[in-house]
DNA sequence: AGCGCTACTGATAACGATTGTCAACTCCGA
DNA sequence: TCGGAGTTGACAATCGTTATCAGTAGCGCT
């Protein structure tokens, strides 16, 4: 069942192009500047659909999602499984994932000590890259 | 200058109203939830201006801010001015003011080991209050 | 290889939170 | 009290995202 995208039932090309698009880009990209790539570089793909996939690898986790401040959403082909967070250029997009354990028990401690289960956290640190530093 | 909304030059019924409402409130509101409940208390405010004022006073760091996964602002009055992060829920919007300091410097320390310059975080932790969790 | 079912696609319309517009209004200092 | 600049609010516009739905094309099956 190696399907370019877990969890869909059958591989398209177009999956296969906003998939490929994703390997090939390091930082976070907006479903519209993905959309005008692949159009830009010749594919032939729909902007309604580049949702649809980016929706779909999110939910199978080979995606991270963020947000910027103006509510925009952001996607990045995601590194391992493993859990782990983002530190972004707020200029290029660029991203370094990055770990925390010491992290991730502080917030499941801060959430327990308060009674609250089901428990959830989103950890991004937003800085300017050296490179865009320099500029 | 005793004002209302500090960096606001002027005092108005609006503003009063709004942040009012927002000191009688404990959890994150929506700015049309606020509105909504303005008008039902019978209070005459635009929502133009509900967002205007919220605005005003999340840059003066008098409430703060965080985005639902569907992208909603919501807004809270914020405690003290001390640096601090939240821990709320997702059924209620109750909203519990956290801090870790180690935290703060696990972050900076990311940052700075990777170069990047002018650092920034958010900190968010989602869960189920005991009481929703009980219902 | 051919068939048929149905997941998938995409042009387009709809949605909804937020922001822009601008004439009318009202704080507030002189 | 007056004058004018900050503020208001009904309404229009924006814009990222989602819903429609008729047409298309994977893929299991024979
Ligand atoms: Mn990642
Ligand atoms: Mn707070
Ligand atoms: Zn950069
Ligand atoms: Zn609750």
């Amino acid at each position: 069942m190696t399907s370019v995208v877990p969890g869909a039932t059958r591989n398209t090309r177009q999956r296969a192009q906003v998939l490929g698009l994703l390997e090939a880009t390091d930082g976070f990209r907006s479903a519209q500047q993905l959309h005008a790539s692949l159009r830009d570089g010749g594919a032939q793909v729909g902007l309604t659909t580049v949702y649809r996939t980016l929706q779909l690898l999110a939910d199978a986790g080979e995606v991270d999602q963020m947000r910027l401040p103006d509510g925009e959403q952001l996607y990045r082909r995601c590194g391992g499984s493993r859990h782990h967070h983002h530190l972004v250029c707020r200029e290029c997009g660029r991203a370094i994932e990055v770990e925390g354990p010491a992290v991730e028990r502080w917030a499941q401690a801060q959430a327990v000590a308060h009674g609250f289960v089901d428990v959830d956290h989103t950890i991004e640190i937003v800085g300017t890259c050296a490179d865009c530093a320099a500029r």
